[in-house]
DNA sequence: AAGACGCACAACCGCCACCCC
DNA sequence: TGGGGTGGCGGTTGTGCGTCT
């Protein structure tokens, strides 16, 4: 028994998008806000399918996009975060303001995976290439979150604040924290805040229970706090993610802002948040410099 | 100069989870 | 409670553009 289709496809325009088309759905959206996708196409005098409306404001359209390049502290981010979710592209988004899924997946399938490769390293496993795939090997924090365990809609939330410059490099997988949970287990997403509800399994602590070989009854948290503020000279504690000669050169060359990335990763939220960006067990730190031009 | 090739990325497709009746 | 509708996701394809031969 088929499904019916999402929307009459035999009088639906396919293709790219016209300068027309998208700036009938920008002022759309911009009018009535992001609503029924379905219907949206006919509201709005567009002749696509409401799929391929929603894909191309979120994708293209949506006016917090970063677009340009990946700088290298997201390449490293995204790394890292696929080492733990796997080709979860929406969540790790979610991890990189005004980034796509689709951006991600694409950036990743194109650039990054041949980065890995380039380095010795097997872009779906972030294991060396050459290592053989024993069923013995060596506990890792790594999470085999594989693409087919579909777990959706409990997306982390971004909270962008403004934070120190403190900061340390980045953290090796292996020195990630892992928080036990205490008895209460709460929900990492930030809307349902005080709501004191339990959440199912999540299948990446179901599998780190497998390879950590412990009972772990939270949600792996992943929360990324990003902030700007003035450079101050002296500049970041603890190291940066990028390397020393290139920060000082930097900061040599121009006036310059700090920006801090502060990322979470374990099994909950390891305690308050970056807002004050103050030393908090499980949160690590890392800054970028960028002009403030 | 032109055809072949490869890359980057926008867009599509099909599936699945959740919502609501 | 079950089923249809809808939104959202990941995988895949299509296409435009730049580079190479």
């Amino acid at each position: 028994m088929g499904r019916s289709p999402c929307c009459e496809k035999a009088h639906t325009n396919k293709g790219a998008w016209t300068k027309d088309e998208d700036q009938r759905l920008i002022d759309y959206i911009r009018l009535h806000g992001e609503g029924c996708w379905r219907t949206l196409p006919k509201a709005a005098g567009l002749l696509r399918c409401g799929k391929s409306c929603r894909l191309r404001w979120i994708n293209y359209l949506r006016p917090d996009l970063k677009r340009g390049n990946f700088t290298e502290d997201e390449d490293e981010l995204i790394i890292r975060l696929h080492s733990l979710l796997g080709n979860k592209w929406s969540v790790i988004a979610g991890k990189l303001p005004g980034r796509t899924d689709n951006e991600i997946k694409n950036y990743w399938n194109t650039h990054i995976k041949r980065k890995l490769i380039t380095r010795g390293i097997d872009p779906q496993t972030h294991r060396p290439l050459n290592e053989p795939p024993t069923a013995g090997t060596a506990l890792s924090p790594r999470l085999p979150y594989q693409s087919h365990h579909h777990h959706r809609r409990h997306h982390q939330h971004l909270t962008p604040n403004h934070s120190s410059s403190s900061s340390s490099s980045l953290p090796n997988i292996a020195e990630l924290p892992i928080v036990k949970p205490a008895n209460n287990v709460h929900s990492s997403d930030a809307d349902e805040e005080g709501s004191g509800t339990t959440t199912e399994m999540d299948p990446p602590v179901a599998a780190a229970e497998t390879m950590l070989g412990v009972h772990v009854k939270t949600e792996v948290n992943l929360e990324l706090s990003i902030g700007l503020q003035p450079f101050q000279g002296e500049g970041v504690r603890g190291g940066s993610v990028l390397g020393s000669s290139a920060e000082s050169r930097l900061r040599e060359e121009r006036r310059a802002l700090v920006m801090c990335l502060c990322w979470q990763l374990g099994w909950e939220k390891g305690g308050e948040s970056c807002r004050n960006c103050e030393r908090t067990y499980g949160w690590f730190r890392g800054s970028a410099l960028g002009s403030s031009s």
